[in-house]
DNA sequence: CTGTTAGCGCGTTCAC
DNA sequence: GTGAACGCGCTAACAG
């Protein structure tokens, strides 16, 4: 088999009869360079009539910079919903004609530097906190945007932060508003999630201290759990995420049909089990496409050399209400 | 601030006092070349002690391959279990110095061959297939291996046929197992799961036909069907996931306490919600981790021009039983 | 053996 | 609108 040469801008100039030059100036639509519409629709032409496609790798090399986002996944395990923001976020990112691909895998694999360096992204995303060498790093290589979507407020001035305290407010707005006093926050046990959990509870917190308890994912610590809170004189259980709710359910169902006769629990993120549950969850959504759009928005400003606008946090976080609370 | 160059291999070269020939000789341990012990070590010194980092991207555009393995992924919701996969791949992959990332979205937002023109990535996976033109076009373009995860068997002879056929042999085998005479089997709502469903139902199969029926995920509807099943005779349910599982609970439990006394349920994945249902629910995992490693082998030797040894499918599908089956 | 020279891969961009 | 150099690593051909 004749090995398949690739086409090249050499290729069009050739078949266009013009300069390399010209072909990327018209290709680019470079500003500042003024080329004959004659010149111009015969390189176009050549260049669909070829199926050139310029060479990522040689683009990269020149500029110092792909057209690609990279998006560090957390270690924890994502769900539904996470990865419901990344699919809308590549399809955000898409139409600004920027690439998005998302590393699976905890910083303990592989230095995190292996990763960028394999990838020259344009703009690198992730939930965790970098440290300020990996920033420095990063923004040395010519990485135009570096941020964490969860972490300090305002550490480097272009957090992307997802409003978590949010989540935990409204689900204690929804839970005083239906009369109940005295709340509980059921923390989840897995430590990885600490950094979302930390500010969810302090979410609550803006309606009262809650009496907190960590809940793991099996019936019977969470029966424990939720006889405690009852002793506490609880009545509204805050979860940390439907997950968690489920089990404080699976608990209090354990506990028979006495105590828990008016506890009231509310999840994050309406995953398809909330409604299925015994009773169904009242659960705490997030609109990922909104988010999507907001996080798009702001990466393909910066990677002009640009600022984003402000998160709208109204309508972004949504009350599902069904029998649970 | 002084644009703060990068250092390439001419700067190992000079400190070295050798020619970029040998550097990249030294760092690449060129076979066929002999280099003195004394040379050899300078070169490393030298690179060590400047922070020496080839750039992806010339090794790129000269090899014409990324160290990068790109995963398509599918445009139907991913839950735990793929991402837990794909954690898996990556360590694995990183393992062998790949780089593991994955492309969220559907091909509709954009044509497949724009992803994988802005990696240049050494393989591609997908979980549903590629046209042939498709797998020719990477092929051409220097992609190593090019396979579905999924799709019809050995279609190009690469296939990494998850075994998904057997994980439904293995739900009816334990509902058979128990005594159940007539099965049913709950079809997943979302058309774009086919492709998943397909292969289970006909392990199912191997058990005798099933009674289909479609179950959305939804008390009311989930309802309809169960009471039909319950018509039919059907004391045995294979549900295609976890979820669908818990709605035919949800269904029969809404049917009130009269029929559904004697459903057998099972499900598939254990998600973190199915141990919390009522009843717990019996179900069937993949070992993640084995897969990963499978996958991880497979993808390296292709890349490295080789074959892989074949899935080892004992003890790759476990049942899980809790008390719903 | 040891190591060097030189040119390729391909798009971008400055100076004429 | 063009020529030429550049970004950076790889490797065939070649000299000591």
């Amino acid at each position: 088999m004749p090995e398949p040469r690739r086409i090249t801008s050499a290729d069009v100039a050739r078949r266009a009869g013009v300069s390399r030059a010209t072909v990327s100036y018209v290709l680019n639509a470079t500003p500042g360079q003024s080329i004959s519409p004659a010149t111009r629709s015969r390189v176009l032409e050549a260049a669909a009539g070829l199926g050139y496609a310029p060479s990522a790798a040689a683009r990269t090399l020149r500029t110092g910079r792909s057209d690609v986002v990279l998006c560090l996944l957390p270690d924890w395990p994502i769900g539904n919903e996470v990865g419901n923001l990344l699919g809308n976020l590549s399809t955000e990112l898409a139409r600004a004609g920027l690439t998005f691909v998302a590393h699976p895998g905890s910083r303990a694999d592989r230095p995190i530097a292996e990763i960028w360096k394999a990838i020259t992204p344009a703009a690198v995303l992730s939930f965790s906190d970098f440290s300020d060498g990996e920033t420095e790093a990063m923004r040395a290589a010519g990485v135009a945007l570096v941020v964490a979507l969860l972490g300090r407020a305002g550490r480097h001035g272009r957090e992307l932060e997802v409003p978590q305290q949010l989540i935990g407010r409204r689900q204690a707005e929804h839970l005083c508003g239906a009369g109940h006093r005295r709340l509980g926050y059921a923390y989840p046990d897995d430590p990885r999630l600490q950094i979302f959990a930390e500010p969810r509870l302090s979410g609550v917190r803006a309606f009262g201290e809650p009496v907190v308890r960590t809940v793991p994912l099996d019936a019977g610590p969470a029966a424990d759990a939720v006889a405690r809170w009852c002793a506490d004189g609880v009545t509204g259980i805050c979860a940390y995420n439907d997950e968690v709710a489920l089990a404080v359910l699976a608990g209090a169902r354990r506990l028979g049909p006495g105590a828990p006769a008016g506890l009231a629990v509310i999840g994050v993120d309406d995953i398809p089990a909330a409604r299925l549950a015994v009773p169904p969850l009242t659960t705490v959504t997030t609109d990922q496409r909104m988010l999507a759009v907001h996080l798009a928005t702001t990466v393909v400003a910066a990677v002009g050399g640009r600022t984003g606008p402000p998160l709208p946090t109204d309508d972004l976080i949504r009350v599902v209400v069904r029998e649970s609370a």
